[in-house]
DNA sequence: ACCTATTACTGAACACTGTTCAATTAAATA
DNA sequence: TATTTAATTGAACAGTGTTCAGTAATAGGT
């Protein structure tokens, strides 16, 4: 049994979404198990939800964390390059789906209850990615255009996610789809002008 | 219990689709439960595993069903419009997805084993919407563009269906994004030129 | 009309799931 | 040291997908 001291509450807290992303991540959304992750750890199923109130709380931190693991992904990418850059954004954006398939289907494979918005540190992680994007088109864009920045890179994102989600989920396969980074690209580069 | 010539083996796979289409309607992919529908339909569970295998067999079976239904509603609303057609396609996907929000999501919801590929069948549902998508697009584009429809057309569905998925899902509302659709048509209309 | 072979259909059994909560154990306090 | 407080447990519950021996109903042959 684990002991009452073995971790502070922010510890387990964290021990607990650690070991939950990697398990989502081994097993996928459809198959994880709030049971396997606290066997994992050494700790009772009870215990998770003294922590986490619910299995979509848990899933939501799992998922928080991805959404981190993605947006530092994309800013680490973006350290290093200086030319073409939109076209670096979107292999990147393409690459840590590729990367980390079971976590990040599980961003869209879960929803929380229709009246039960994402709480607010959810949403903030959501909207970190949406500004590193920004900052990319605002680059890209002329001075005269950029007012459009905001509406726009949000334009641009769903663009770049419709593409990749059709690549993640098969559609594309179906479709003959050989090069879905490059049909991305041309979109983006046609939007920007 | 149910008589053997209740309905011939056709008929009650057209059943199960209908009531399974129905009741994932009512709950969505989450609560969908197998045991759900036999129950709605007067048989016992063991009868859907006679007809359709598995789990995956019968929910394969209801996301078809769904993809027809969408197929018709785009072809249905197409019919009806002499201007403006590429606008309204991309409505009318906005509106089916809006009007059947839980069968559409079990659409992407649901995932076969990563070795799997959906059957025959089902994949030519898919073509089936895209060639309906590749009709505006072809008409859409002027003669010395013409050798780009087929690529270009998948390219905005994916672009299209992006601006769908952060609708549906909460991220347009978590970014401030009010009006998807519009958001959706410049791209569309940027393409093609 | 009766018997038999075939097949549609059933539902209990199994191993799993998320969730709850009384009981237990360890730490903190008096 | 005795008592209060809080963390941790895991059995219990209602549900899931899946299997398959058993049963009931039909079709075919005599």
């Amino acid at each position: 049994m684990a002991r009452r001291s073995d971790h502070s509450r922010d510890e387990l807290r964290a021990i607990i979404i650690a070991e939950g992303h990697r398990h989502m991540q081994e097993v996928g959304f459809a198959a994880f198990s709030a049971r396997k992750v606290a066997q994992r750890i050494g700790y009772s199923i009870g215990t998770l939800y003294n922590v986490f109130g619910s299995y979509d709380g848990l899933i939501s931190a799992i998922n928080g964390r991805t959404l981190d693991l993605w947006h530092d992904y994309l800013a680490m990418r973006m350290a290093s390059v200086s030319e073409h850059r939109l076209s670096a954004a979107i292999h990147a954006y393409f690459e840590f789906a590729l990367l980390n398939r079971h976590s990040w289907a599980a961003l869209y494979d879960f929803r929380l209850p229709e009246d039960t918005p994402p709480d607010g540190e959810y949403q903030d992680k959501v909207r970190a990615i949406m500004a590193t994007v920004e900052t990319e088109i605002a680059a890209a864009l002329p001075p005269h255009r950029q007012h459009e920045t905001a509406p726009l890179a949000r334009s641009l994102l769903a663009t770049v996610h419709g593409h990749c989600v059709f690549t993640m989920n098969g559609t594309f396969r179906i479709l003959g789809e050989a090069d879905p980074v490059a049909a991305a690209l041309a979109r983006v580069e046609q939007a920007i002008g």
